[in-house]
RNA sequence: GGCCCGUUCGUCUAGGGGUUAGGACGCAGGAUUUUCAUUCCUGUAACACGGGUUCGAUUCCCGUACGGGCUACCA
């Protein structure tokens, strides 16, 4: 394929969610597969819907996923600019130039006056069966039209869909889909405000910005039978580009498509990145702020709906590039799988290097006010990483190299603390204070614990929980010498000495 | 309601006129492991229904049911 440019377009209307990072992730999968370029374009015609900070999330959440666009606002290119807002100027000639091709015409109904209609007939729909009975520049004479529009009047500029024919809208995925035009109402293409529609601004646009591929959400299936006519009607037939309509993702469970409020409900994230709403109920946690890895998202939400036909399931960004293609994306909805998502990240966890997890796992610890030394922090990582799905869980396992566990297991202290386990507890820690700061590793420590065993005799179950719970609080966790080279000799030392009392109170 | 799209294990899906219908998540059991995890093994479970077409349909066609989307001067 040649020159293939294709855009992500979303509104700024509040946080970019999960299907929109999906329709981002495939359209900048085709573009990098053939060389081509992968461009944001902003569409703010809606003034009243605009929420202020959702371009920069937009974007913020795009570079996040390293999904960086070769044109857009704040990215450049030769094809801007790239908000509609500053478009605005480009859209009203073409809006007039399908009145002057007979193919649209002035309205001046209100918004009001068409409520009233849909309240009397809920199928009411402007189009070729009601337009003569409405007051347009189809019914009016041409001096009122001239009239009203010269008194200021709103008007706007409605598409005039033809009244019998099929317009054929091609899909890569669904193959074609077939329209009767009398089914096609006659869409706004300007509004009284001046700015375009959807319709119109996205048509004009992909045409200035020669785009190849559409690829966007099912919703847009239904009204792609008026974008075909709008490329027809503007002499742009030729350079039509291809459309893809991706499946939606739906809800975990229950009916309808993947929502905001699904997240708060089920607790789970719907949004690559938190969101700061005005309320605590309108402000959401993302999957950055739950714990995942960027990768990992991808790489799952490339599989809600798309699936290489082989077994391989862990791809890097370029595997996915390589192994892309529209005709894999499936047909029908897909079910959010939240258990799926988990397991992702638990993969990329636990084969990420040391030191990029370690860039992910210390904004984590510096919120609880700890700096660690990177290599400290690297062997940190590498110890509790097989243990970890979700990145806050190397704070809520490993807590305990920065800070004395809050809470100790009593309960499996009282079941083997007495007389006996107390004497050997106190010779271990006396020949462990033995070995050399300087000596203190993990196969030392396995050394000289192991001698100790043989020399009484013990089975590890006899003294290795009890070690536990004096370092860690806990009878689970990491493994126990990788755990006490970490703590280190003095901090290892420290815990076993104190926790002798504290055993002893235990069972008091 | 109308229009459009879809329907393989609970979920994500592969497959495709003749297969023991494959994989993954989850779940259950087992092995390994000083603990917890990890890892490994085993098991569990599906072609929505009814008609055609065909020697033969899960696969093709038509209906029905069900699910989804759209039906704004929102995108």
């Amino acid at each position: 394929m040649e020159n293939i440019r294709v855009r992500f377009a979303p509104s700024p209307t509040g946080a970019l969610h999960i299907g929109g990072i999906r329709t981002a992730l495939y359209n900048y999968l085709l573009a990098k597969k053939h060389g081509g370029t992968f461009i944001l374009r902003i569409e703010d015609t809606d003034q009243s819907r605009y929420v202020p900070g959702a371009e920069e999330y937009i974007i913020e959440a795009l570079r996040w996923c390293g999904l960086l666009p070769d044109e857009g606002p704040e990215f450049g290119g030769d094809y801007g600019p790239y908000r509609q807002s500053e478009r605005k100027h480009l859209y009203a000639q073409y809006a007039e130039q399908l009145v002057a091709n007979g193919h649209a015409y002035y309205a001046f109904d209100t918004a009001e006056a068409l409520d009233a209609h849909r309240v009397q007939d809920k199928t009411f729909k402007y189009g070729a069966a009601t337009r003569l009975r409405l007051t347009n520049s189809l019914t009016l004479p041409a001096s009122e039209v001239q009239q009203r529009i010269a008194n200021g009047e709103p008007w706007v500029i409605r598409l005039q869909v033809p009244d019998n024919e099929l317009v054929v809208v091609p899909d890569l995925i669904r193959g074609e889909v077939t329209f009767r035009s009398k089914e096609l109402d006659d869409k706004v293409m300007l509004k009284s405000d001046g700015m375009p529609t959807y319709h119109l601004a996205n048509i004009v646009d992909d045409y200035l910005m020669r785009i190849t591929h559409v690829i966007r959400g099912e919703e847009w299936l239904p009204s792609t039978g008026h974008h075909v006519l709008l490329y027809r009607y503007l002499g742009w037939e030729a350079a039509m580009p291809q459309f893809a309509h991706l499946p939606l993702i739906l809800k975990p469970d229950g009916k309808g498509k993947l929502s905001k409020r699904d997240g708060a409900r089920l607790g789970i994230p719907v949004f690559p990145l938190g969101w700061a709403g005005d309320t605590p109920e309108e402000s959401f946690q993302g999957f950055r702020e739950f714990g995942f890895l960027p990768q990992a998202m991808l790489n799952f939400l490339a599989f809600q709906g798309w699936n290489p036909g082989t077994e391989q399931e862990i791809f890097t960004i370029p595997e996915l590039i390589e192994a892309f293609s529209l005709e894999k994306i499936g047909k029908s909805g897909a079910r959010f799988d939240f258990e799926k998502a988990k397991w992702y990240n638990q993969q990329y966890v636990h084969t990420a290097d040391a030191a990029t997890l370690a860039t992910f796992v210390r904004p984590l610890l510096e919120t609880k006010g700890y700096h660690p030394e990177p290599a400290f922090l690297e062997s940190f990582c590498t110890l509790l990483r097989e243990r970890v799905t979700l990145l806050p869980e190397f704070w809520e396992k490993g807590a305990f190299f920065f800070t004395e566990p809050k809470e100790y297991d009593a309960k499996n202290v009282q079941k083997r603390w007495d007389a006996t386990t107390r004497n050997l507890f106190e010779q271990l820690t006396d020949t462990l204070r033995a070995i050399a700061d300087n000596q203190w590793s993990e196969p030392r420590v396995h050394q000289t614990v192991q001698e100790f065993m043989d020399q009484h005799e013990l089975k590890p179950g006899a003294l290795f929980p009890l070690l536990r719970i004096a370092l860690a609080g806990s009878t689970q966790g990491p493994a126990l010498f990788g755990m006490m080279e970490l703590l280190g000799k003095s901090k290892t030392i420290a815990r076993l000495d104190s926790a002798l009392p504290r055993f002893d109170g235990f069972v008091a």
